[in-house]
DNA sequence: ATAAATGCAAAAAATTTGCAGCCGT
DNA sequence: ACGGCTGCAAATTTTTTGCATTTAT
């Protein structure tokens, strides 16, 4: 009965997810939020197609993950590198923060609870801002494999 | 005689910067570490470009900051959106991080100095890492402008 | 039935590369 | 004089757009 902390999520708990954002549930959107559920780490638009190869047009990737975006259901990260990362906001999972291994590029989650707090010191002390919304936190170091060289 | 903290730098100041890290000291990377250095905020090749406009060719650009991101003396940092962005690292200045807004771009610089502290924490957790050398830290919200629509 | 979603072809934008000449050191 | 730096033209790569067709509600 016990379960790893991974739930397990299938194509109707996707469509659902579509459905009450105001988006239509197609096989194609449900297959990508499949990816980036599975994956659970930013994935390029280069790296989903290819999880996808032969299912979905890389134009539907593109136009599917701007309607995410914009519904908030998917996260647009920056990191720092390359082209931009696309992971699924928190699913009722909590908020975390990535390491990304300058040497090989590999990704780690990391859970830090720090930075929502931060939010209100940083918003109390800015000029100009008024109100904040999300934070982003990245982490660049080696990994294992890349500290020797 | 009192003078903003503003610490203005001048072109020879750049030069010196270039020498010591192994560049040579050209005209138009003084000039562009100059754009970097007055804008406090992180710039797109397209803005940089702009700014230096007709003076330093884009790919002029793209190549000298790729050798300025090599050396360290600029970041090359992922805001979440559109495309990367570049600032100069910390000149003795310190590390900063930064608060976008979402309704029309405006970026502040805020400080915080937890995430430095973060990282050994975030070290120690991690499984696969060994070594933390840098981090990026985003705020996204509306500034006063945007935040009433 | 209707409005959204999809794929193809093509356009636009962003970044990189090859090569000849220029310029710091 | 040497090797790095620069610009131009052109190639790649990444992302967006137009349009006809399909599909979810």
């Amino acid at each position: 009965m016990s379960e790893k902390n991974a739930t397990a999520l299938k194509s109707a708990d996707f469509k659902k997810i579509l459905r009450t954002h105001g988006l239509k549930a197609t096989p194609r959107r449900a297959l990508l939020l499949d990816v980036l559920h599975r994956e659970r780490r930013p994935l390029s638009v280069e790296s989903i197609h290819l999880r996808l190869k032969g299912r979905v047009n890389e134009v539907t990737i593109y136009r599917a993950l701007e309607a995410l975006v914009e519904k908030g259901v998917v996260m647009r990260i920056g990191l720092s590198n390359i082209r931009e990362y696309y992971e699924l906001a928190p699913l009722g999972k909590e908020h975390h923060h990535h390491l990304v291994c300058t040497g090989c590029g590999a990704i780690e989650d990391v859970h830090v609870s720090e930075p929502r707090n931060l939010e209100k010191k940083v918003l109390s002390r800015s000029r100009h801002f008024k109100e904040i919304a999300a934070h982003t936190l990245e982490f660049f170091g080696k990994c294992g494999k890349c500290v020797t060289r």
